[in-house]
DNA sequence: ATCACTGGTGGGAGCGCTCCCACAGTACCT
DNA sequence: AGGTACTGTGGGAGCGCTCCCACCAGTGAT
């Protein structure tokens, strides 16, 4: 509006050439001031930096990306159908991690659905144009092939969680086994004798350390570990109802029950009301991933809550790095580049 | 993986060039055959395509938007704060069908979020650097200065909604005034003989438009209509309890209502509930939007559904229209690039 | 005085495309 | 035969940057 003037004579927007004429320096000197180079003087840049905003150039993103090879953009590649995009807060909560993350740079997001084979087809075509610097994968499947794809096009990814005990990608994962360990140690020391675990789908390997560390939670407190007090289920309500009733007729005895996802409580929580038992005074009972229903449940329901938003931010700064890292093509350990964040007990009336 | 063995001597991606000289022809040639252009051989067609598919030729996007002055992706802008945007199920409705009707074509979609002033001190960098050849507005305020924004930009941009009868922008709106007439005529048909409205915000269009279409309706039925049966709310449902408790005091014998939004009809089910009014046998209630809330209200509530993923359909068709349109300047009128898509009733338990 | 350096700078080359002009060839009129 | 009009094609120019090499002081050591 006001100031901005002159706007180069030809009409369209500035150019480098343009400002670079205007602030009586060449070409490569603005490149400097506008990439932020310290080789250059202060009196420099303070000219180029006028002329910069007099004429209010603004950098044609494309030139850039194909003059230097960025883009300076990353995709946050969702491989599930939109509607469970909106659905789950994992999501929403993920996605402001990353953008919060992502605003202090420069980078643009992309959000990218890769739900049906024709949006995985067009996924692949994008990135073999490497119309993105890297890559942020969020809950993927064991047997998913987008990560080979990614390593055989040479595309920075991180991924959320792990595939397995031998990820190969860097990742930013919760602490799953803490969070099991947390949740049987609350209810060993609210006095519960018998602890039954609703275990996730075991192809998924954070519903394997929840097992662990439920495992590990009735050794630290010197319990004996029944394997049949642990019954698999598939993360959903109906396998948390089977799963329950399974083992309700296991140990009609039982007084505390650890699902692992908060679906899965409420599928059992209806089992246990339909036997009569009350929650928490017959059995306590607690879920995974502090969603929604956790909060709405009755009664409240004790949940785990995993650092969405924190692990948001984490595979950013990962991304960041790898991008940044990879001009020395050294192969560095995956030491540094694999972190895992705290799980948090989020205690309610249920237990 | 296989047959893509000959990846470009100098081991990087393939570029036209070499796919030219593979397929002995020249540059101008292949890039006529990517960009599906009429004036080809057939034979020269195969030629090169069989080049490209054993290259595995993808073309280098940052050239071709160098090149061309054009990015090849649209911008979709939500001027709100990404907790309403997954809160509410008219962005992810819209972005079914926007992502739906582009699937069909090369265009990127960006997901855009100017909630907060960082964003949209970021939006406007990121709108002058024109990465985008257009742009979508939803959910825009009557007093936004961004569609000014981009108008000075030249960046062709179209709007859900109208801002006001007189919208300058190419616009898709739903049926508002139609709606509106539709529940009265319902209510009407019901035997209803005293029908009040809670308006929404007056300084929203679509708004006016559902009363417009509310004293219409009265009209057509040779009704008179009584102002003071319509009482102005802000779409809350604290807005709604309000306006219903208004409305009782001034006609107790009121026997329906007619909501502007399904938020607001909570608000008016509630006070008609504490007053000792059952839904619908004394009281008739209709919302508008056919949300969530509206399904799951007990009872049922009767409601205005909007066709959002049309729209988001109808947007992206006017939106590409004017991109393609916009070599020859004319400025056309506004004529066929303001459309509105018809509203339907949905009739459940609470009328 | 000569020889390193060093911080600061200018500008050529080139990224991979699209646009457009030039031109060969064929077909169809006068 | 000569014109006129196409269709199909090749390739130069140029889009606006970044990268990098060359160069010019100035500084301190020899």
């Amino acid at each position: 509006m006001a100031g901005h003037g002159a706007r180069g004579r030809s009409g369209g927007r500035p150019t480098l050439e343009e400002v670079a004429a205007r602030a009586g320096v060449g070409r490569g000197t603005v490149s400097r001031v506008i990439n932020g180079s310290p080789r250059v003087s202060d009196a420099t840049r303070a000219a180029v930096e006028a002329a910069v905003a007099e004429l209010g150039y603004v950098p044609n993103t494309a030139a850039r990306a194909l003059a230097a090879n960025r883009t300076d953009a990353i995709a946050l590649v969702v491989p599930e159908p939109e509607t469970r995009f909106f659905a789950e807060p994992y999501f929403s909560d993920m996605l402001r991690g990353v953008g919060a993350e992502l605003s202090e740079t420069e980078m643009q997001l992309l959000l990218i659905f890769a739900g049906s084979d024709r949006e995985r087809q067009r996924l692949a075509q994008y990135l073999a144009a490497h119309r993105v610097d890297g890559v942020l994968l969020v809950s993927v499947h064991a047997d998913d092939p987008l990560p080979d794809l990614l390593a055989q096009l040479e595309i920075p990814a991180v991924i959320s969680g792990r595939r397995s005990a031998e990820e190969t990608l860097p990742s930013v994962d919760s602490d799953n086994y803490g969070g099991g360990r947390a949740a049987v140690e609350h209810l060993v020391s609210r006095g519960r004798s018998r602890i039954g675990h609703l275990a996730g789908r075991m192809d998924v390997y954070g519903a394997q350390r929840r097992v662990d560390g439920y495992r590990q939670g009735l050794r630290d407190a010197d319990r004996e570990v029944d394997d049949r007090l642990i019954v698999p289920g598939d993360f959903t309500e109906e396998g948390g109802r089977r799963a329950m009733t399974l083992l309700l007729e296991r140990f009609p005895d039982i007084d505390a029950v650890f699902a692992g996802s908060d679906v899965m409580a409420a599928g059992a929580r209806q089992v246990l009301r339909e036997s009569g038992r009350r929650i928490p005074d017959d059995v306590a009972l607690i879920g995974y991933d502090d969603s929604a229903i956790a909060r709405h449940m009755d009664p409240p329901l004790t949940s785990v809550r995993q650092p969405i938003e924190e692990m948001g931010r984490a595979m950013i700064d990962l991304l960041l790095g790898e991008i940044a890292d990879r001009r020395p093509v050294a192969s560095r350990g995956l030491e540094k580049r694999q972190l895992v964040l705290p799980a948090e007990l989020v205690v309610r009336a249920s237990s």
